[in-house]
DNA sequence: CTTTATTATGCTCAAATTGAGTATAAATCC
DNA sequence: GGATTTATACTCAATTTGAGCATAATAAAG
C-alpha cells in the first residue's frame, strides 16, 4: 500500500502573535492580496531538515521576518487542513496535483507590537467577546437570534448553544471563546463558512472582520488559551514591559479576558502570591502616583502556580 | 525555493488509550519485535485524502485496529521528530534517503480494557509517579542523587529540579508529569536517552519501562494532561462504567493522580457540583452496601466547568 | 490656595469554601 | 454475636472570596 504517496504533507507553523496595545489587545497579521483583502494570521512552513524541532523552526522564521522579541511560546492545536480552501496555485512548483496541508498553531506572547498598522485588534474580529463595557449589543441584536432559530428544537444544538453562550440561563463563560466559534461557523454565522462553502449565501450581518482560511479559528483557540492561562500561570507578565504599576497589570488582564476585575482584590492576589516586587520607583501621571513593581522571576517557579485569580466585577451590580 | 521537497513530512497519529483497571491506570500498548523489546504506543499513518480531520483518522484507526469503544478523545501535542532515531527501513518502498516524520500525540479514554497483556501500567513506566503509599523510594535511591550530581553548581538545573521534583524545599505537584520526564532524559537517567545516542552508557538504574522511539514522552505529556483536567473537567467519567459508587469514583481518581484523597471532601466535591445522581439501587460488596450513582450527563454542560477539586490527603500527617 | 477630579492604596466584613476530623450506620466474615 | 469493613452524616476552625468603605496623594481647575 503505496503509504507514502497519499500520506506526504506540508507543515505550515502559523503563529498567533499576540501583544496588548494601550487596552487593546492586538495579533500581527498580514495583508492579503486577494480579492477579499481578509488579513491573515503570519505563516511560514516547517523545514524538518533544518530545525530540531517545530518551536525552533517558528521562532526562526518570527525574528527573521518580523524582528519581534518574543519570549513566551505555546503550541496551540495541530489542525488537519479541514475547511482549509486549497485556493491558488500554492507555489507554482507544485509536484502534486494537490499538496496537503497541515498547520500547527503557535501562540506567542511579545512585550511590543511596532508598526501599529500591521497589528489587529481582537475584538474587531470577535466584537462578542469583549464585556468590558456590559454585554455586547450584537450578542442580542444579532448573533442570539440567529442561533437560536439555526438550533430550532434540535436538542443537541441548544445544548451547545447554552454551554458556548450562556443563553438562555446560564453564565458566559470568557474561556470558551473557540466553542463560541465554532458554533457561529458551523451556523454559517461567519464568512469563512462561506469562503469554505458551507454556506450559500454571504451572511448580511459583519460578524467581525474575517481571516484567511482557519486563521480565525486560530486566533480563537490562541484567545481560549491564553484567558484559561492567565488564571493559573503569571504569563500576564510576558506583556508587560520590565517595571509598572499595579494597574497597568489590571488593564491588560482585563483587556485579555475581555471583563472588568475588581481592583483590592485583584491586588490582593498579586501580594498573596508575591508575584511582584516593587522597584522602589514611583510612576507619574494623572492621579495619586503609583508605585512601579517588576515582575519577580522566582515566582514563575513556585509550586503552586499561581496565576491570577480572576476577582471579577459582576456588570449588573456594580456601579462602574 | 523548492519547498515542497525539503518540507514533506509524513504524519503519525499516536494515541496514548487510557483506562483503569482495578486500582491501576494502564495504556494500550504493542508489543515490540525489535531486539530491546519495547514496548510502544499503537500509531496509525494520517491520509488527509481520506479523512477530514486528524481526528476522525485516529478514530477510524483505533476503531478498526482495537475495537474499543473511546469517547473522549484529545490531541495532546505534536512532536517535530527530536530524538526520535529513524530505525530501520521504515518500508521498502521508501521513496526518499530519509522520510521525515511528525507524530501527533493523542489522548483517548477507554471505560473498558479487555486482553489485559496489551494493557501496560502506567506507574511501570514511571515508578516515581505514584505516591499513593507515600513517597516512592527510587527517589530518594535512585532518581535525585543522580540528578543532584547532575545538576552541580548550575543555577538553572537547580530551578528546574525545585520546580519538577519539588526538591529541595517545595511540595510536590503531580502535574509536572512531563517535566520530570524530560529532566530525567536530559540527564541520561532513562533508557531512551541513551537509546538516542545522547548518553554513551546505559544506565544501570532501571528507572521504569522504556517505550519505543518518544512514546514515553507522549504518555508523559497525557499524563500531566489527565491528572491537570481530572481538576477542572469531570473526565474522571469516561472511565467509569454506567453505574458506579462514589468510592469507585475516588479510587478511579485516586490511581490517575497517584495519590490519596481525603473521602468526606471528595464526595462533597461531587454533591456540591451536581456530577452525579443516585440510581435508585445498591452495590453490594464486602462491607455496608454503597449506592450506585451515574453520571449527570448535562453537568458536562455546567459553565462553571466543576471537576472534582483535589481534596487531598496529606501522606504525612495522616493516618491510613 | 482651595476645590475638584483622579488615581492609589489600606482596611473591613460577611459569605463561601477548604482541610481535617469525629460519629454513626449497615453490611459481611467467622 | 462480635470483629471487620465500608458508607455516610455532620462539625468546626482556618482560609479564601466577593464586595465594599475610607483615606491618601497627586494634578488640573477656578
Amino acid at each position: 500500500m503505496d503509504k507514502s504517496h497519499t500520506a506526504s504533507v506540508l507543515i505550515d507553523l502559523s503563529a498567533a502573535i499576540v501583544s496588548v496595545r494601550g487596552d487593546q489587545p492586538v495579533c500581527l497579521t498580514v495583508p492579503d492580496v486577494s480579492e477579499y483583502q481578509t488579513p491573515g494570521l503570519p505563516f511560514g512552513p516547517f523545514y524538518p531538515d533544518r530545525h530540531r524541532t517545530m518551536e525552533i523552526g517558528l521562532r526562526q522564521w518570527v525574528v527573521e521576518q518580523t524582528a519581534l522579541d518574543i519570549g513566551y511560546v505555546e503550541q496551540l492545536y495541530t489542525f488537519g487542513d479541514r475547511g482549509r480552501r486549497s485556493e491558488g496555485p500554492e507555489g507554482a512548483d507544485g509536484q502534486n496535483e494537490e499538496e496537503h496541508i497541515v498547520s500547527v498553531g503557535y501562540l506567542a506572547l511579545s512585550k511590543q507590537c511596532p508598526q501599529p498598522d500591521q497589528w489587529s485588534e481582537w475584538y474587531k474580529h470577535f466584537p462578542w467577546e469583549d464585556w468590558r463595557n456590559g454585554r455586547p449589543n450584537i450578542l442580542n441584536q444579532q448573533i442570539i437570534p440567529y442561533l437560536e432559530a439555526w438550533s430550532g428544537s434540535d436538542e443537541i444544538r441548544r445544548l451547545r448553544l447554552q454551554q458556548a453562550f450562556g443563553f438562555p440561563d446560564r453564565a458566559w463563560n470568557d474561556e470558551f471563546v473557540l466553542d463560541r466559534y465554532e458554533l457561529m461557523y458551523e451556523a454559517g454565522l461567519v464568512w469563512e463558512a462561506y469562503a469554505d462553502g458551507r454556506q450559500k449565501e454571504k451572511i448580511s450581518a459583519q460578524n467581525g472582520i474575517a481571516m484567511q482560511l482557519d486563521h480565525r479559528r486560530i486566533l480563537a483557540t490562541a484567545m481560549s488559551r491564553l484567558r484559561a492561562k492567565l488564571k493559573y500561570r503569571p504569563v500576564v507578565f510576558e506583556l508587560m514591559p520590565s517595571s509598572f504599576t499595579l494597574t497597568q497589570v489590571q488593564k491588560t488582564t482585563e483587556a485579555i479576558l475581555g471583563a472588568i476585575l475588581h481592583k483590592q482584590n485583584f491586588r490582593r492576589q498579586l501580594a498573596k502570591n508575591e508575584l511582584v516586587e516593587p522597584t522602589g520607583q514611583m510612576s507619574k501621571a494623572r492621579g495619586r502616583p503609583a508605585e512601579l513593581f517588576k515582575f519577580r522571576q522566582d515566582a514563575s517557579q513556585s509550586s503552586n502556580l499561581p496565576g491570577l485569580r480572576i476577582p471579577s466585577v459582576n456588570p449588573e451590580t456594580s456601579r462602574r
